[in-house]
DNA sequence: TTGAAAGCGCTACCAA
DNA sequence: TTGGTAGCGCTTTCAA
C-alpha cells in the first residue's frame, strides 16, 4: 500500500493523503480523520504515522537477563526511564562482544532508539556512536561514552578484612568462566591483606548459578587442607555451595565461613542467612538514567562523566569468628 | 547528508552509492568499502545502511520484570530467539493495559519489530495487529492472535487435592493485589474438593514479593483459629510466609504447611524446601518462539492456535502429613 | 482546503 | 564494474 493507492481508495490526491499523516494546517480536519482511518483499516497507518509515538526510546543492553540480579537492575533502569516518560528496550547480548556491537548498531542506526544504555560489556566502543551512550561497569573504560563502575573491589576488600578481622588466613574463592574480573580482584585483595593465596583454594567451575556453586564448593571440601572460609562470586554460587556443605554434613558457619555477592533476595531468607557484599543498584541505575535523558534532552551535553559508585559488605550470619571473643567483628557495616 | 551529496564526496554516482548500501554484486569491493567508511566518517553509515540488520526482531511485551520468575522467563524466550537467529526487544507495561497498547502500537509500526510475543497481558486485543502475535497467558483470550494458555488451574487443584489427601482440611490462601486470578482458582478448587471456603483464611496484601508474603502470613496467623495449610501465589511470598513463621517462632511443616508458585530457584535451597506448583516455562517459551516464526517466515500461516500447557506439584518438604500414616502421601508427583 | 505539478531522494535497469 | 537515466514514492509549493 502507498499514499498514491491510498489516494485513490479516499478519493482525494495523494498531496492531501500526505498531509493527513504530516499534521499539516493545510488540511480539514474531516479529511484527514476519514484518511486516517481509511488507513488504520487497510494496516498501513502505522507505516506512515511515523514518529508520532512521543516517548523517548532508551535502550539497554545487558550481558545476560536470567536471574534476579541482572532482572532487578532491569526493573530499576525501566523505572528510572518511565519515570521521566522514556520507554526501555532491552535487549540481550549473551557475554559477546560481537553481539553487542551488533546491537549497538542496530540501536544507534536511524530511528531504533535515542539513547543507549551499555551494561558490563565486553566489548572496547571503539567509533562514536551517533546517540548518546552511558557506559555502566563493562571490560573496558572507554573515552566514547560516559561511564559509571561499580567498585566491586572495594567490597571484596571489605570482605577480606572482614574476614581477616575475624581470624580467617585460609580463605578460598569460588567462581567460574565468566566471573573472571573478580577472581582477579580476590587475588589482589589477598596480597594487599598480606594473606597467602593458595592455587587450591580458588576454584573456578565450568557451571553455571547454583551448580556452580555447588560444583566448586564440592572441590574445594573435598581436599585434605580446606580453607577456613569461602568468597563466592555471586549469591547463586554462595547459595549452590550452601547445599553443598548441607548435604556433606558440614555445617556453616561453624565448618566454613561463606560470603557471597550481589545480596539477592533471597540470600535473606536461607538456613543461614548470607553475609554478602552489595553495589547500590538503584543509585547506579538512578545515576545511568539521569545522564542518558540529559543527553538526549540536549545533545550539546558532551562532558564526558566518569561516576564510580562503591560496594560495602552485609554482614549476617554466615561468617564464624575464630579469634575467640564472643562476638563476631562488625567493624565495616552499615 | 544525501547519497547525492555522498557520492559527490566519493567522486562516483548515485548509483554506485546506492549499490554500496543495498550489498548489490555489482559494486566492486574496494569501491564499496571506501564508500561505506567515508559514509562512516559523516555518521550517516547507520542512516543508510538500514535493514541489513538481517535478523528477525522479535518484540516481548511482559507485565515486569523484577525478579527471577519473569526474569528466567524471558530468558528462555531470548535464548530460543537466538537458537533461531532472531533478536529480542523486551519491554516492560507495568500492568498497565494502556502502556501495552502503546508498546503493541509502537513494536506493530513499521519496521520497529517483526513479531510480538505479548504475555500475561491486561489488555483484550481489539484490533487485529499488522504484525504475527502470540499471546501468553493474560486476562483476555483474543481471536487476534495466537493464543498460548498456561493452565494454573490444573497446579492449584492438584496442591488441593495433595493437601486434602495429607489430612488438612483449614486451607488458607494468600496473595495480593495482582493475583487476584489464583485468588478465584483457590477458591475454585477449593469448592471442587468439597472444602470449606473461610474468608479468614484468604489474606491478599497490599506489599508485594517477599514482604507481601510475611504481612499476609501474619495476618493469618495472629488469628485465634489458625489454617493447618497456606497456598502462597508465588514463592518469593511463601518465602516471606516462612520468614514470618520463623520470627514467631512457628515451624515448617509441623504447625502450618507452606506451597508456593513458579519453583524459583531458591525455592529448593530454604531452610524448608519448598513444595511448590510449577508450569513449564522452557516448554512455554519453546512453544510461543516455534510460533512466532513459523508466523513471521510465513505471512499466510494463519490457523489461529489455542494450546494450553498444564502446571503440577513439586513435592518437597514444606507440608505435613496429617492422617498419622508415617509417609506424606506423594501419589500425584513427577 | 484542495490538488496539479515540480522537486527530491532513492532504486532499478541497462548500456558502455 | 560503473554510471546515466527512467521511474517510483513522498513532500512541498502554489494556483484555484
Amino acid at each position: 500500500m502507498t499514499l498514491q493507492k491510498l489516494a485513490k481508495l479516499a478519493g482525494v490526491s495523494v498531496s492531501t493523503v500526505s498531509k493527513a499523516f504530516s499534521d499539516s494546517r493545510e488540511i480539514s480536519v474531516e479529511t484527514k480523520e476519514q484518511i486516517l482511518s481509511l488507513a488504520k483499516r487497510h494496516g498501513c497507518f502505522e507505516k506512515y504515522y511515523k514518529g508520532k509515538f512521543g516517548k523517548q526510546l532508551v535502550a539497554v543492553i545487558c550481558p545476560e537477563i536470567r536471574g534476579e540480579f541482572y532482572a532487578d537492575f532491569a526493573a530499576d533502569l525501566n523505572d528510572k526511564i518511565e519515570e521521566r516518560g522514556g520507554m526501555m528496550m532491552l535487549s540481550v547480548s549473551g557475554f559477546s562482544a560481537e553481539r553487542e556491537e551488533d546491537l549497538i548498531r542496530y540501536y544507534g542506526s536511524f530511528g531504533h532508539a535515542d539513547g543507549i544504555i551499555f551494561v558490563s560489556g565486553s566489548l572496547r566502543l571503539k567509533t562514536e556512536p551517533n546517540i548518546p551512550v552511558v557506559q555502566i561497569g563493562g571490560k573496558y573504560k572507554t573515552e566514547k561514552a560516559d561511564y559509571i563502575d561499580i567498585d566491586i573491589a572495594s567490597g571484596i576488600d571489605q570482605a577480606v578484612e572482614y574476614l581477616k578481622a575475624n581470624g580467617h588466613r585460609k580463605i578460598g574463592y569460588i567462581g567460574e568462566t565468566l566471573t573472571a574480573s573478580k577472581h582477579r580482584l580476590f587475588c589482589e585483595a589477598m596480597r594487599k591483606n598480606a594473606l597467602r593465596l593458595e592455587e587450591a583454594y580458588m576454584v573456578n567451575s565450568k557451571m553455571r548459578f547454583q551448580m556452580a556453586g555447588f560444583d566448586a564448593m564440592k572441590q574445594l571440601m573435598e581436599q585434605k587442607d580446606r580453607p577456613t572460609a569461602v568468597i563466592a562470586a555471586y549469591d547463586y554460587m554462595a547459595m549452590g555451595a550452601l547445599r553443598y556443605t548441607q548435604e556433606a554434613g558440614l555445617s556453616i558457619p561453624k565448618d566454613v565461613s561463606v560470603i557471597g555477592m550481589n545480596n539477592v533476595s533471597a540470600a535473606a531468607y536461607l538456613d543461614v542467612p548470607l553475609t554478602t557484599i552489595v553495589s547500590h543498584p538503584e543509585e547506579l541505575c538512578e545515576t545511568a538514567v539521569d545522564l542518558i535523558f540529559k543527553k538526549m534532552d540536549n545533545q550539546f551535553y558532551f562532558a564526558r562523566q566518569d561516576i564510580t559508585l562503591k560496594s560495602r559488605l552485609i554482614v549476617r550470619d554466615s561468617v564464624a569468628n575464630l579469634t575467640g571473643s564472643s562476638e563476631p567483628s562488625r567493624f565495616c557495616c552499615f
